[in-house]
RNA sequence: GGGGGUGUGCCCGAGUGGCCAAUGGGAACAGACUGUAAAUCUGUCGGCGAAUGCCUACGCAGGUUCGAAUCCUGCCGCCCCCA
C-alpha cells in the first residue's frame, strides 16, 4: 500500500489530523509507529464510541503499527475537566486492573493483542515529587491553559476551577512524553489535551506527536455523546438483538454519522441507502454492526427477530431464563410486581406497579395490568414475561 | 483578611413557619400512534407498603417552636466586590 493509500485509510472517521504532512513524513519513515489512546480505568465497557477510536487504531495495527493504551489510573483520580467536572470515583490499583482484565477482553474484539502495549500512567505520574510537578508546570504558561474552552467557559462564567485541574492536560502530556508516541488518537473533546502532549514532547526534546481526533459519536439519544454515565449506549458486548434495537431507535438525523463511524461502509453507498430510505438505511446499518461483533449471521438473526417481535408484533417466544425466586413460591401464589422487581426489570415494587399500571407488562403477549396480580406458579412455567419495550425474560420455576 | 450574596429532588428552578415529598420546565420511564425514528397526545416520576400509613429528603450540625425547606447559631462549599 503506498503512504497514500494509507493517509486515505486512516482519514476515514476522522475530523482532524495534526498535522497530516508530519503523519505523511512518519508514515514514509517507514518504521513502525506508536500510537497511544488513553484509557479511562472507570468504565466498564466498550461502548460504540469508544469503538470509532479503537477502530482507527486497528487501522494504525493493520499497517503494521503498535497501539499502546495508556490505562489512565492515576488522572482518573484527578478527573478530566472537560464535561460536568465530577469528581470520578477513586479507584485502588487491584480494582483498576481487575476493571482493565474485564475491558480488555472487550477491546481485543477490536485491537489485535500481539501488537497492543498496556501501561498504566500510576507508574510515573505516582512517583513524581513535588519538584518535578513545578518543573512541569514550569513549561506550560497559564495563558495557553485557559485557551481551553472549558477552562474559558467556566472562567467567563464565574464557575470553579481548582489548580489540580490545570495540571490535567500536563499529565496527560507528560504520558506522550514517557511513551515516547508517534502519533495520539483521540475524540474531538480531547483536541486540547493532545496538544498539550505534542507541545511537551517539542520541551523535552522529542518529535511533537500527530494528533489524530474522530467526532465523537452522539449516542442513542440523539443529543448528547455517547457514554456510560448518559446511559444512552451501546455496549460491544451487548447481545446481538440489543445492538439491532438499540441501533433501530436512534433518530434518522444520526444515520451518516453512523455509517462513517460505526461501519466499514463506503461512504457513497451509505448515503445512497439514506437517501433511497432511511428506515431501510437503519435496518442496514443495525445489521452492520452487529455483524462486526457477533458475526454475519447473528446480524441476520437479529434483523429476523425484530421484524417479527416488532415489525410484525408476533409473540415472544425466546428469550433469556430467569428464575422465579424461590421466596416468592412462599405463599402458593406470585405477586407479579414483586416478581419484576425481583428480577431487576424494575427498580422497585413500586415502580413495577406502575408499569403494570401503564400496561407495559405482559406474560406471553398478555398485558397483566392489575398491579397486585398474584398467579399460581404453573401459570408462570415457561412462559415469556416482558416488560417495556425490550425487556424480556423466559420464567422458569427452581427445582 | 474585610464586606455582600448563594446552596432545594437527575438538571434548571419556585417555595420565607403548618394545606410541602415540596408549583413549573427539562430529562427519564411507560402507553397510544408509528418505522422500537421524528412529531403529537396521555400517564408515571424519593423508598417501603394492600393501606388511612411509615421512613428518608430541601449544603452539614445543633437550636427555637405543638409544628421548619422556611426562624436562630455554628460550620462547610461556591460566586461577587475590596485588600
Amino acid at each position: 500500500m503506498t503512504v497514500d493509500e494509507q493517509l486515505a485509510l486512516l482519514r476515514r472517521g476522522t475530523s482532524e489530523i495534526i498535522s497530516e504532512a508530519d503523519l505523511k513524513r512518519k508514515l514514509e519513515s517507514g518504521k513502525p509507529l506508536r500510537v497511544k489512546l488513553g484509557v479511562d480505568p472507570t468504565v466498564a465497557h466498550v461502548t460504540l464510541g469508544w469503538a470509532v477510536v479503537l477502530r482507527k487504531l486497528r487501522d494504525f495495527q493493520r499497517l503494521g503499527h503498535t497501539a499502546v493504551l495508556i490505562i489512565g489510573d492515576f488522572t482518573a483520580q484527578i478527573g478530566d475537566p472537560s464535561g460536568k467536572s465530577k469528581t470520578r470515583p477513586q479507584l485502588t490499583r487491584e480494582e483498576v486492573q481487575a476493571n482493565v482484565a474485564e475491558v480488555s477482553k472487550q477491546v481485543y474484539k477490536i485491537l489485535d493483542p500481539e501488537k497492543t502495549e498496556i501501561t498504566f500512567n500510576a507508574d510515573w505520574l505516582g512517583p513524581m515529587g513535588f519538584a518535578e510537578v513545578i518543573k512541569l508546570a514550569s513549561k506550560y504558561t497559564v495563558a495557553r491553559i485557559m485557551e481551553r474552552d472549558d477552562f474559558t467557559n467556566r472562567w467567563n462564567e464565574h464557575r470553579p476551577i481548582s489548580m489540580h485541574e490545570i495540571l490535567y492536560p500536563l499529565c496527560q502530556g507528560y504520558d506522550s512524553v514517557m511513551v515516547r508516541s508517534d502519533v495520539e488518537l483521540g475524540g474531538n473533546d480531547q483536541k486540547f489535551n493532545n496538544l498539550v502532549g505534542r507541545d511537551l514532547q517539542a520541551d523535552y526534546g522529542q518529535e511533537g506527536q500527530v494528533v489524530m481526533l474522530c467526532p465523537l459519536l452522539i449516542g442513542t439519544d440523539g443529543k448528547e455523546k455517547m457514554s456510560q454515565s448518559l446511559g444512552n449506549y451501546i455496549s460491544v458486548v451487548d447481545t446481538p438483538n440489543d445492538i439491532y434495537g438499540k441501533t433501530m431507535s436512534i433518530p434518522d438525523e444520526l444515520l451518516t454519522n453512523w455509517f462513517e463511524l460505526c461501519t466499514d461502509l463506503p461512504m457513497d453507498e451509505a448515503r445512497e441507502l439514506i437517501a433511497a430510505n432511511p428506515y431501510d438505511a437503519k435496518k442496514r446499518l443495525a445489521r452492520e454492526i452487529v455483524a462486526l461483533y457477533h458475526g454475519v449471521s447473528a446480524g441476520d438473526e437479529a434483523e429476523r427477530f425484530f421484524k417479527e417481535t416488532f415489525s410484525q408484533r408476533q409473540a415472544v417466544t425466546e428469550a433469556e431464563d430467569a428464575v422465579v425466586p424461590h421466596e416468592l413460591l412462599a405463599d402458593g401464589l406470585v405477586p407479579v410486581a414483586n416478581l419484576i422487581s425481583a428480577l431487576g426489570l424494575a427498580k422497585s415494587n413500586g415502580a413495577a406497579r406502575d408499569l403494570m399500571k401503564a400496561g407495559a407488562v405482559s406474560l406471553n403477549d398478555e398485558k397483566v395490568s392489575d398491579p397486585f396480580a398474584k398467579l399460581p406458579p404453573a401459570e408462570l412455567d415457561g412462559k415469556i414475561l416482558r416488560v417495556g419495550k425490550h425487556q424480556f425474560r423466559r420464567l422458569i420455576l427452581p427445582r
